[in-house]
DNA sequence: TATGAATGAGAGTTCATTCAT
DNA sequence: AATGAATGAACTCTCATTCAT
């Protein structure tokens, strides 16, 4: 699965061959088949095991209870460290065209992470810590923020580590104007 | 070369098969090669021009007479245009994989516009119009933003125009910390 | 057909193209179509053609008149002349392989001329002029080794007017043991 | 490659297809892409193994061994034999146009050939065991008046192990003037 | 259980033929 | 009558999948 998973994200399912993923993983054709039935399992595997591991590592229990605060600003840390982590995974989950392999309930994962952090968002907006204005396009601006930094390390082949990840946390904390009510400046103004 | 870019951008090059563009496009197989050797020139044909369209839009004489605040505004605006005129276009511009039919002079146009972008971006970072840090890093993070929201629409199924675009703008100002000089609020401060 | 027939030469009937035909002959692909039905009926015609032009050059009145030793030297210098001057012709009629576009009347011609050869070395033989043998096996030789030496022209690019033309006649009289049971040699024995 | 053989002797490279090889040979279509790269790669092997064999066996240790004399004997029957055991093989290498499917260094083995058998005629010429003139062209035309019977069996049907094979053997040692200057009759003279 | 040669449906491409101009 | 763009059947080649070893 992780050749699987390396070899659709540098050239898509439709783009990647059974042989050449059993060649980069060492085995041979037929053994993928003993574990997948056929090529499209073996894709919605890949997509639903990188999924659930990018849930989990973004919404842990830590983030569940915590106050909405708390909550985005480890959001945004888990997201970074699994980017960092598994720049692979990553990259492959935020591909445009995964419909050809999937089917819905394929989905459901990411659908459920989305409703959650929407949730969070929705509880900042309420007690004034976050900019107003719909959540959802609030979070896939934040996110899309970030998936434009991991596209230009990619391109640019410098790792993500080595990016000034502070500062691109401040800018998009700006984004969505995320101040804190708790802090001293906060309570100030 | 329109059938083709709506069928690219929803399956993939490596996902379209030729008969696939043909029906779509109205015409038989072998009338399509009478245009391209093949299929890879198709794509790059495709990627290409669309490409070119969206840098010619983006870039255009206007923002490249003005003064670096109102170039920013300007390329913002465009982009936006040009998402809602074309948004197939856009999104196959987006996709993460290329490289399986692209040769490297492909990618010249781009290559141009995103340092004509990042050129723009450094002199409003040395009026002190937009916030420090690695321009290209600025750049990617607030072109994201964007892609992440037109992601969404597509998602949902929204069209993009129907989204609070103004809103949108702000927040993505207010990422790259952008404030006009000249603005009485600035001076005032 | 002309150029049909170069083309053919060179490369086969079934691997020449009508459209190469049509450039080679500076006409529309179209253009052909008017004269003849489809390709097949293009190569039945060329064959035919270029057959029919060998069998009248080979055998003519002057042949027919003639007693056979007569007969046989004017349809050797006949046949000299004939791929001397038709070069394509006489090499595309040579090649191994007819029958994917002819239909049986199509060897009529040649088969035709092969009788009438044979029936003239047939005379030679009774008396007396000719190697003893089956006549069509003694054909197939002399003309296989005429047949030889045209393919070494070309192979060599050396016109077939470059050679001993006459040290090839003699050794193929020899070939077939002729001799003219009235030159005074034969006649001394 | 045998089934290849048979049918690129029949009808020509260009006329033969894919399929039409594979259920000749009893294997899939697939199957042949296994061994061989695509249809010209197995024109070339099937062209330059039968070459090789062909070489081979005209051209053995006892030829080379051997005085000119005995040698052109040998080289005669070899080739007989050659054509009797492997007719399609034969045929096939006699085709005239082999040129769309082979690369410059296919001919290379047929040249060897014809340097040494020139080589053997060249130093039969040098002791008057032959007759005079451009051994290359004498060669031609030996070896093109054994074709010539070959082309005949074919046509006939009559297999050519059928034929008069001394006669047609003594008909050619005339056409090249053949004489064993060892025998009596030659010390005689 | 692992292997990889064999399979053949289906993809990319060619080209004989047609027909509006 | 001549043209050549358009057509789609047929060809070359690929690759997901199977199965004897």
């Amino acid at each position: 699965m992780d050749a699987a998973l390396a070899l659709f994200d540098e050239r898509t399912w439709d783009g990647t061959n059974v042989p050449e993923i059993a060649a980069r993983a060492g085995v041979a054709v037929g053994s993928i088949y003993r574990y997948f039935p056929n090529k499209l399992a073996l894709g919605e595997a890949v997509f639903t095991e990188a999924k659930a591991a990018f849930a989990e590592a973004v919404v842990d229990d830590a983030v569940r209870g915590a106050d909405p605060v708390t909550a985005l600003c480890l959001v945004w840390r888990h997201q970074v460290a699994f980017a960092v982590a598994h720049p692979q995974a990553f990259s492959f989950l935020e591909h445009q065209v995964h419909g050809a392999y999937l089917r819905p309930h394929a989905f459901e994962v990411g659908d459920r992470l989305n409703a959650e952090l929407v949730g969070i968002l929705r509880e900042a907006q309420s007690i004034g810590a976050v900019r107003a204005g719909d959540p959802e396009v609030l979070l896939s601006m934040a996110f899309g923020a970030f998936v434009g930094v991991t596209k230009h390390s990619r391109a640019s082949g410098v790792p993500l580590s080595a990016y000034d990840l502070d500062g691109i946390e401040r800018a998009v904390m700006s984004l969505i104007d995320f101040k804190d009510p708790n802090s001293p400046e906060a309570t100030a103004s």
